[in-house]
DNA sequence: TCATCAATTCGATGATTGTCAAACTGACGA
DNA sequence: TCGTCAGTTTGACAATCATCGAATTGATGA
């Protein structure tokens, strides 16, 4: 009964983590990195496909995985969906391995 | 039998991830993290396993991984361990999430 | 309306993981 | 030398995971 503030934070983090421990989510994620504030930032599962030798339904899955885990963001486009990196997140990453100088 | 460059490095992250991945790995990493650069930088299994309800065959096991990962160093000291952050693989990490401006 | 296409859900399966207790190793001090 | 202490190894087991094929949903265009 006694979750200290900072559990919170290293459970999300760990959650993070874990989906970038999969290689193919791994992979995933650093082509919307690679995407990131490109004027066309289209990620639809198809061209995640072609990277991945991956199944849709398992990548379906890894994307539902990075969204849960706030790594990502999905939007819908008729019959495709458009993914970006979720930036917010992207920081908190870079602050944790960020040298603690002072802080 | 075409393994790009990159796919290494790939490797090399996701092992690293799913070495963060695990919470209690993750907590001891972070306690890692906040002793770098003290004076007193002593972190044996015992420092640890006050942090983390867990059997000491199990920290070991963990400490393994991280080693594995290229997360942490442990030195030995006689009876004890001394463990201590990667600084190489830090910054690789600290790398992989910051802004892509220009590279 | 109907066939097609992108993506999701479901159910199953083999593989990996986290944890423990028990036994072991090697260093230390009495 | 012997008991103790820090850490490791081993073997086991339940839980979680990655992946697949099959069936499903919902949007699109003919």
């Amino acid at each position: 009964m006694n979750p200290k503030k900072s559990d919170a934070d290293v459970t999300d983090l760990a959650l993070a983590f874990k989906a970038l421990s999969n290689p193919n989510r791994l992979a995933a994620y650093l082509e919307l990195l690679r995407n990131r504030g490109a004027s066309v930032k289209t990620c639809a599962m198809q061209d995640l496909m072609g990277l991945l030798k991956i199944g849709a339904p398992t990548l379906s899955h890894h994307i539902k995985e990075m969204v849960n885990a706030g790594l990502i963001e999905v939007e819908r486009d008729g019959k495709f969906i458009r993914c970006q990196v979720n930036e917010t997140t992207r920081q908190r990453l870079a602050r944790f391995f960020a040298a603690r100088t002072g802080r």
